[in-house]
DNA sequence: TATTGTTATACTCTATAACTATA
DNA sequence: TATAGTTATAGAGTATAACAATA
């Protein structure tokens, strides 16, 4: 079997295997029309509401250029909304709408039957313990920041590790 | 935190995890003038010497003109070179030089470093279940067919799954 | 002076399709 | 007819840099 040394490296395994569950997030969402990051950004906004997309563009792992397409063809969809931040004129406030907010119930169970499509090779308290590990890890990268690479250049307040 | 809702979603957490690993990987590797895939093909030829380039393209997930351009790069190095396939003269039968398996080892030292601090934040033990259901987890994705997606639609014998 | 959103540009990566030489 | 390797082309995606408005 040719995937006897991969198996040797746990980061070549994470790295197929999210390769492999991206691609299948694509096709799981596409029957509601959205790609996996929008599906992330309605995510963020049914968690807050009327954040900017400066601070919706760092838990996404994009960078806020990129941010402008997201909104702007979710806005186009009627499923979220532009509106005057309170507090600072330059930020945008992007709001989640009624039918964004429906749909993204729809995503949701979408993607969670993915997922224990994707863990159903494992037992019930196997997967549990799975996922609290690769919690685990993901903390201990310090990828709970939130903040894109790119924009790390001008000095944000950022705790250093390694 | 914004990571709440991300937490919900064990795929986008391995997404994103991938994602620091990819780049991390790169940054391991770049002192060697190596990219991760051309560590994974010096890794399969490690395993077994002259393949063809087609044999190797599957277990990296890059289609066979991908692998074209890393062969290209690292026999220009010396590190690997093109040989007559012994069964099929359409083949090219990719062998591992010395310089080449020097510089795997090298590799294979700083990968399994980035490693070992990738999983610091685990105790032993929990690293190894953690490594194990992943590796379950890959399998049962049918991940370890070895080919490529963009080579599948001329019929080639693929055990259906789902 | 720095930051938010935006746009334009260039660059990288990849997918598709052809072509040749074999099978 | 199908496959291995190669090449060229086009497309998707991304990074970089600039800009206006505001902090």
């Amino acid at each position: 079997m040719s995937t006897q040394l991969l198996f040797d490296h746990p980061a070549c395994v994470m790295t197929h295997l999210s390769a492999h569950v991206q691609e299948q997030l694509v096709d799981v969402l596409a029957p509601l029309g959205i790609h996996p990051r929008q599906f992330g950004l309605l995510n963020l906004l049914t968690e807050e509401d009327g954040r900017s997309q400066h601070q919706l563009a760092g838990p996404l792992n994009v960078h806020r250029n990129v941010m402008v397409g997201l909104v702007d063809e979710l806005e186009r969809r009627g499923l979220v909304e532009r509106r005057r931040h309170p507090t600072d004129r330059r930020a945008h406030a992007v709001h989640l709408l009624p039918a964004g907010r429906s749909l993204h119930a729809e995503a949701e169970a979408l993607v969670s039957g993915f997922e224990d499509r994707l863990l159903g090779g494992l037992e019930p308290d196997e997967a549990q313990t799975f996922v609290t590990l690769l919690k685990r890890v993901f903390v201990h990268a310090g990828l709970d920041h939130d903040l894109h690479p790119g924009l790390l250049a001008s000095g944000a307040a950022l705790t250093e590790h390694r």
